[in-house]
DNA sequence: CCCGAAATTCAAAGCGCTTTGAACAACACA
DNA sequence: TGTGTTGTTCAAAGCGCTTTGAATTTCGGG
């Protein structure tokens, strides 16, 4: 049996009050008493009143949704990295009163999507996933006037809207020149796709990091795939199977590496003192422990660090507070990545070796 | 410059015709003749008309968006489990036109929240995740009305609603067996929370299973805890510091199953020869490879085989159907897990040693 | 005690769609 | 020519809320 509830034109006559007084009694508007305000929101409790989204957002314009469209293609619901993002935006939404929309689409719907949902107000806003390199979405959004923040940017140089983004050059240009300053000469990349352009932003750094140590770019040494566990696996194998194998590699996420691990161990061989491994770490909260002591330790993986789930939270803010401002003006924030030393990075064994040699 | 749209009023102008017969005309009723139709659906694509989703729910009641509560506390958007059902959900929404809507609640609100829901429709039904032993959710959601099925069962033997299970009883029965049948006698549980009915059936098969080959069950060789790395990771260590340490041990998850392959790793032994391993697999895509050479090899981990992700896509298509055809009649669906055997199980290596020592 | 301003309250229109009940046209039949 | 039928179209009411512009009440001061 379904539940019974009163809609506002119950609830004004059982207060012998108009609609809009009740109405504006329960938004907070300042021209009504305070003794027919309280009265109202009495009433209101008592008889459990709830005003009805679909009305609600008929007459206001605005629906307290925000939208996040997601390729079929891509399948990034099924991606770790993009799902801890989600639970950050989603408990923000929560905090602000907003909802999570999810609409996975064909690429070739992505835009007529998005035009929907700007008209008469599917969601207040959309935050947008993976800019690529060249971004079509951006100039879109912009087009049709629908309020958006990007997580990431995308690679032209009109920065003109409103994004959060890790420094991935500056994180991968530092990794590299610490891994060099271990003496090492031979670093692979195993990154993600490049077509991604935090992925073409790292590989820059890293670019950038080898040049200032004076060593030559390899391009037997990097790859380029979507980061899950077994590429880590495959690319670890591969690069151990060249005649002159890397000495460190450099991994997009704590994915790959996770897979760079289990491929060593399979070769009887230990991260750190034989082959060093530096990751970029999102932070994946599935793989953090729950125990306080763990965190005390040193960790297992050397890794640049930045939360994409905190990512996830502040983006969700910047567009409900774009969203509820109403302001034009837009707002950017490049988060730098720390990095933290752990045990899987040591100094280079060739060069140890050979300085042992000149040293006797 | 937001973009121009037409509604029904400025269409039905357009034609010549009234509101009435240009929005029959689009919903396909059949009292509207072969040339008018034909007529209103050139215009309708020629201005780029789409209807106003809170106006069409406003009128109908209906909103063709499904509800996904998910409460703050179990984190659940970050468990790479939930995000995989959740991925396969949405692509079934997709296909049916529906889309997704996330709320994260505090716990204390989930009540209140499905009823806001039921209210003259945020959604048309939701999805239940996780049952919990003694589950709440059921009487409530049946008693407001609200359409849904639940990914899993709750406790109570009255399942007179629609759900879809794995047989998790089923499967960790002959998981047990055949441990216990390649001679372990010793045989650890890494199992999930066991206020999650779905936790409590699997340890219910499992101690069927020991009792069925007459083995003791040993409370030290228990441990119930949220399913991430980590945890499979200390637990494992754990049991090897046992003065009788197990020699196969169950897990829940694929997840915790890799934190023991690394705590084995770091103690110099090996899956399978050592310790044998034998994992629920909820076949978690980001885990997958793309490769398909891959999946032609013998797996690593011999496991219970289920996709998390199509069960998702079935709940969704289940409940669609249920809100589409309005019937109250309800499904259930009970999947088995296939066992699949990997590397990482082998006889018990006491046992051979023993039937060495009788044969000499 | 009355008047104008300020403080409250209200009736009604509108948001964009669906749907009811009636009107109208077309047609066959007597 | 009139009547009943069928096929098409329409005007208007309604979904539940907000908001405009007008009406009503309250109150301090002349």
């Amino acid at each position: 049996m379904p539940e019974k509830f009163v809609n506002l034109k119950q609830l004004s006559e059982c207060l012998g009050l108009s609609q809009t007084t009740v109405s504006r009694a329960l938004n907070g508007f300042p021209e009504v008493s305070e003794k027919t305000r309280q009265r109202v929101l009495a009433a209101a409790a008592e008889f459990n009143y709830r005003p009805s989204p679909s009305a609600t957002s008929l007459a206001t314009g605005r629906t307290r949704v925000i939208g996040h469209v997601v390729p079929l293609s891509f399948h990034r619901m099924i991606n770790p990295h993009f799902s801890d993002f989600m639970g950050g935006a989603s408990e923000a939404y929560a905090r602000a009163g907003y909802d999570m929309l999810i609409r996975v689409v064909r690429e070739e719907e992505e835009e007529s999507v998005y035009r929907d949902f700007a008209r008469r107000n599917r969601v207040d806003g959309v935050v947008v996933h993976g800019p690529l390199v060249d971004e079509p979405r951006i100039p879109l959004l912009k087009s049709i006037g629908l309020p958006f923040v990007v997580h990431g940017r995308g690679g032209g140089e009109a920065l003109d809207y409103s994004w959060l983004d890790v420094n991935s050059r500056g994180a991968f240009l530092r990794a590299t020149e610490f891994l060099a300053d271990l003496g090492h000469r031979r670093i692979a990349l195993v990154n993600g796709l490049e077509t991604m352009n935090f992925a073409h932003r790292r590989r820059q750094g890293y670019e950038t990091g080898l040049a200032a140590r004076g060593i030559d770019l390899d391009p037997a040494l990097i790859t380029s795939e979507d980061m899950v566990e077994p590429y880590g696996y495959r690319a670890t194998l591969q690069f151990l199977a060249l005649p002159q194998p890397p000495t460190a590699i450099l991994f997009s996420s704590v994915l790959p590496a996770m897979g760079a691990v289990r491929a060593l161990s399979e070769m009887g061989l230990r991260p750190g003192s034989d082959v060093s491994l530096l990751t970029f770490d999102d932070r994946l909260s599935f793989l953090q422990s729950g125990a306080a002591s763990q965190s005390a330790d040193i960790p297992f993986l050397t890794a640049m660090r930045s939360s994409i789930w905190q990512a996830g939270q502040r983006v969700a803010e910047m567009l409900i507070h774009q969203i509820e401002s109403k302001s034009e003006d837009t707002v950017q924030e490049l988060w730098e990545a720390e990095l933290v030393v752990g045990r899987s990075t040591a100094p280079c064994k060739e060069l140890s070796r050979s300085l042992a040699k000149e040293v006797s």
